[in-house]
DNA sequence: ATCACTTGGTTAACATGTTAACGAATTTTG
DNA sequence: CAAAATTCGTTAACATGTTAACCAAGTGAT
């Protein structure tokens, strides 16, 4: 008989196995996991810069977990962040030569981990997994919505 | 097109989500997430009393983890930790009166969740995400030993 | 019996994420 | 235009997990 309860017991396991990978991974660029993940976002998704809150957005994690990730990233050289002249209260994130130097590196761990990932998967099932994986983060997404109304009905 | 990397961000957030819905609903009694993570496995899998070794490979979270959420519960005076006399290493863990008493609404919450998951979702496809999400599991468990394998050789 | 190994648990250090509160810059609105 | 609201980023505090190093208790081999 299937628990629910496996769900959260394997995403923990997958997304700490994955990250004990990159980590390994990236480990003689002196990077952390967290740090190539944005690493790899600017190197794909990137066209020449993006916005702190854009990385917000579009990587899902919050505004602090980005800041911090990207004071380290600074200071190992591998990120500059700069002033937008028209707008002061965005910064710029740009990858450094350093950085662009070892990109393929980077991509290279990644998609190492991805292809681990979908061994004996096909895209057919990857499909249906992504599929219901989002029907199920909506209705957490929406019970989460109820959960605040009653509060807010309660008080 | 499907991005792989979606599965991890689709991760994320479910446990999230997941994460602050419990929190919230447990929050009069005073439990965290982790917190009732562990007295809901005491209450539905544990046989009277568990020792600290087998909610660790149950739950499948450390030892740390599990040392120091129950800390916090032996404080709330939800558990008691009592030496087991045949092996004085072993730490049995059994829950009070206090917990008992608090016991169905803990399970309440979780059932809830687990409910409001699994909207619009059948069992089968259920048990297919599962399937998959094992093999997934599988797969990086497979890969951290090659790592650490190649780790070995390089050495 | 003793010495080496294993096992259960704790502590310390750190990784990674979150929310809350704030400051500065921009936008909206009356 | 000036006051109010919003937005971008930072800092502080904390939640939750991990690995490494350790102690104390059991086990086993010579």
């Amino acid at each position: 008989m299937y628990d629910i309860r496996d769900v959260w017991q394997r995403a923990h396991q997958m997304l700490r196995s994955a990250r004990k990978i990159i980590n390994e991974e990236l480990r003689p660029l002196n990077l952390s996991s967290a740090e190539g993940n944005i690493l790899l976002h600017l190197f794909t998704q990137g066209q020449g810069e993006l916005g702190q809150e854009q990385l917000v957005e579009q990587l899902d994690i919050s505004k602090p977990a980005v800041s911090r990730a990207l004071d380290s990233l600074e200071q190992k050289g591998y990120v500059l962040r700069q002033e937008d002249p028209s707008d002061r209260r965005v910064h710029r994130v740009r990858l450094t030569e350093r950085a662009r130097t070892v990109g393929p590196q980077i991509e290279r761990a990644y998609n190492q981990l991805y292809a681990a990932a979908m061994q004996g998967i096909s895209q057919e099932e990857l499909a249906a997994f992504l599929h219901l994986f989002t029907r199920m983060s909506e209705n957490f997404t929406r019970a989460q919505k109820n959960q605040n109304k009653e509060d807010r009905d309660a008080a």
